[in-house]
DNA sequence: CCCTGATTCGC
DNA sequence: GCGAATCAGG
């Protein structure tokens, strides 16, 4: 992983936002691990550990013992192949034809798109302090993404499976709506200083990725325009 | 089991 | 510096 001023401010952004380090793993297509010693080493906030670290009366804080580690675990580095799909051609919907197919998963499945497989949890609605809560996805790829948490709130995936596909076919229409965010807006100061929109077009690593860039609503890290995919109210993912 | 974040420590 | 392995709580 090489870590670019790039990924280390949407880390930055991310771990800003209160998701979860596996979720943001997710995002960055890095494990959770990657995220938390980067965060770490950044010197980030600590966020809520699940693990009691009770304070003592003078702050100092009691760490519970830790044993030491018996960590001689002669385990062959196989890495991982970590295929790269490039699946961007989603987002260019243009128009609010329906497809009824994300071109991702047109490619080969050598690597299973990213998308959480969780459905919303606590996290999600412990969120931020409004009544807003974040999409448990990320506008990582927001063709995929966004629209889930928009479309069906509490489908654990276990119940609602109903329809299969689902899913994918609703959040093309999804994505259709408000606006479609398709290429970058041509924004009219191609360059600016303050704080910018985050949310992503086409695959990190690729060429043709960047970020929105317009000035971000107060507070959040994207424009009006991406704010209203990437957030949902809570009243409004009930059915 | 699952999840979470934190820490350790070989590389 | 990086991150897998590991720990530890919920």
């Amino acid at each position: 992983m090489d870590w670019t001023d790039e990924t280390i401010a949407r880390l930055r952004e991310l771990w800003d936002q209160g998701l979860s380090t596996a979720e943001i793993g997710r995002q960055l297509e890095i494990t959770k691990n990657a995220v938390v010693g980067k965060a770490h080493r950044l010197g980030l906030p600590p966020r809520p550990s699940p693990i009691r670290s009770r304070k003592n009366a003078d702050g100092t804080t009691e760490v519970p013992r830790r044993k030491p580690p018996t960590r001689s675990k002669p385990k062959p580095k196989v890495s991982p192949e970590k295929a790269e799909d490039a699946a961007q051609g989603s987002l260019l919907d243009t128009s609010d034809a329906k497809k009824t197919e994300p071109v991702a998963q047109a490619k080969g499945d050598v690597k299973p798109a990213p998308v959480p497989a969780g459905g919303l949890k606590k996290e999600a609605v412990a969120a931020p302090a409004a009544k807003v809560v974040q999409a448990d996805v990320a506008p990582s790829r927001p063709a995929v993404a966004a629209p889930k948490a928009a479309v069906k709130a509490e489908g654990t995936a276990s119940n609602a499976n109903s329809d299969e596909d689902g899913p994918k076919r609703a959040l093309s229409s999804v994505v259709g709506h408000s606006g479609a965010p398709r290429m970058a807006p041509a924004i009219d100061r191609p360059v600016r200083r303050g704080p910018a929109c985050c949310w992503p077009f086409g695959d990190p690593g690729t060429p043709g990725f960047h970020f929105c860039g317009a000035r971000p609503l107060s507070g959040k890290p994207y424009c009006a325009e991406h704010a209203a995919i990437a957030y949902v109210k809570i009243r409004d993912r009930r059915d």
